[in-house]
DNA sequence: TATAAAAATAAGTGATTACTCACTTTTTAT
DNA sequence: ATAAAAAGTGAGTAATCACTTATTTTTATA
C-alpha cells in the first residue's frame, strides 16, 4: 500500500514539467491523500494536514492557493491516469488492436483495471466522495472519461457485437451492465473485503457471468 | 419528489412512539434532508439548515442534542425501512413465499428496489456518503443488513440453486454479481439520468443479463 | 381568562476554520 | 563569497462553526 502510493506520488512529481517537488511538499501531498480519504474535504482541516506532514500551516499555502487547489491536485491527475489505458494505444493494446474474442477482451480489461485500483484505493476513495459536491470535478470527469472512454469503449463493443460474438443490445448498456459488473466486484474486494474471499474462483464466478450475460445464444 | 419526500416524513413522524412532532420539527428535517444531500453532513452549517427551514438555529438543538443526533434521526429510520422488505413477510412475499421461478423472483426484486430508491434517493445520497465517516452507522448498516438481508438473500437463492435453475456458484457470489448489477441500473438511472433512457429496454436487458448470467446451461 | 408548561427565539459562547503576512532560513546562480 | 530568489515559518486574521442560555411567545388545561 505504501509502495504503491509513493510510486504514485513520483509519477505526479514527473509530471509536473520536469519541475521537481521539494520533499515537503511531496510531504503535503501524501498527509492531504491520507485526511482526505479519512474524512472527506470539508472534514479534513488544513492544520491536521500541516500536522500530520510535519510542516507549518502557511507552507501549505505557499503552494496551493486554496484548499480547494490541493484538492485538485491530487485528483485531476488521478483522473488523466484514469483514462490513460483507453487513449494510449501502444502501452495497452486493449482497445485497438483488440483480442479476437470478446472473453479475451474481458479478461484483459478485468486484470487492466483490478491492477489500477490495486495501486489507488485512497485517491479512488476520494474522487468518489467528493465528486457529488464539486461541480468542476465533475464536470472533468464526466467530459474526459464519459466523452473518451465511452465512444472508445462502445467502438470495441460494436466491434464484437457485429462479429456475432455477443447479444444485440446498445453498445451503451452492455457498457453499463459490464461496468455494474466490474465496479461490483472491486467495491467488495477492496471497500468491504469480505473475510475467505477466494479471488481466483471470484474473479473467474464474474468473468463467466459478464460472458454467459452477453452470449448472442438467447 | 416532494410528495415522495413528505410521505417519508410522515411515515417517520408515525415512528416516532405516537409523540407528534411540531410543525417547525418537520421543517427542520426536511431541509436537514435537502442540505446534507447537497453538501455533505461536515459541509453542511446548522445555521443554513434553520435558515432553510425557516426556524431559529437554537430550535434545531432543542429537539435534537447534536447535529450528529439530527444526521442519526435521519438515516437510521431510513436503515429500518431498507430492511423491511426482507423481514416482514407478510407485506412483501418476496422472500419467504417465493415465486416459482428464479426469474419471477429477480423481476420482483428489482420493481420493489427501484420503487424504493424511487422514494428515497435524497436520503440515498446522505447514507453513502457518510457511511464511511462514522463508523456506528457503518456498523448499525453492516450488522443489519448484512446480516439479516443477506441471510434471507442467500436461503433464497440456495432454493434455486438446489432446483437446478440457475448455476452451481456460492450463494454470495451469486448475491454480489446481482446487486451490483441492480445498483448500476439504479445509480446509471437515478444518479446519471443519462438523456434518451428507455427505461423498459434497459430494465429488460438488466432482467436478461442477471438471468443469462446465472443461467445453469454453462 | 388565568396559569403553568412547552416551544421558540436571538444574542451570544469559545473553538476552529481557511487563509495572510511579515519575517527567517535555505537554495541557487554568478 | 554574495546577492537574489525560493521555501518555510508561525503568529495573527476575520469568518464561521456547533452549541448555550436567558428571555419571550405559544399552547394546553382549568
Amino acid at each position: 500500500m505504501k509502495d504503491s502510493l509513493e510510486q504514485w506520488l513520483e509519477e505526479l512529481l514527473e509530471k509536473h514539467e520536469g519541475e521537481r517537488m521539494t520533499d515537503k511538499q511531496s510531504r503535503i501531498l501524501r498527509a492531504a491523500v491520507e485526511v482526505f480519504a479519512e474524512k472527506g474535504y470539508s472534514g479534513a482541516a488544513t492544520s491536521e494536514i500541516a500536522q500530520r506532514a510535519g510542516v507549518a500551516e502557511g507552507t501549505i499555502f505557499r503552494h496551493y492557493r486554496t484548499k480547494k487547489d490541493l484538492l485538485y491536485s491530487i485528483v485531476a491527475p488521478f483522473v488523466a491516469k484514469l483514462i490513460e489505458p483507453f487513449v494510449l494505444r501502444d502501452l495497452y493494446p486493449l482497445i485497438d488492436n483488440p483480442h479476437p474474442t470478446f472473453e479475451g477482451f474481458i479478461r484483459a480489461l478485468l486484470d487492466n483495471r483490478i491492477a489500477f485500483a490495486e495501486k489507488n484505493i485512497k485517491v479512488i476513495k476520494i474522487l468518489l466522495q467528493e465528486v457529488p459536491f464539486h461541480p468542476e470535478l465533475r464536470e472533468q470527469f464526466l467530459s474526459k472519461v464519459a466523452e473518451r472512454v465511452l465512444v472508445k469503449l462502445s467502438n470495441a463493443v460494436y466491434h464484437y457485437r457485429k462479429q456475432g460474438q455477443i447479444v444485440d443490445l446498445p453498445p451503451l448498456t452492455m457498457i453499463r451492465l459490464v461496468g455494474s459488473t466490474l465496479f461490483g466486484y472491486l467495491i467488495v474486494r477492496f471497500l468491504f473485503a469480505p473475510s475467505g474471499w477466494d479471488d481466483t474462483q471470484e474473479r473467474e464466478a464474474t468473468v463467466q457471468y459478464i460472458l454467459h450475460g452477453l452470449n448472442r445464444k438467447n
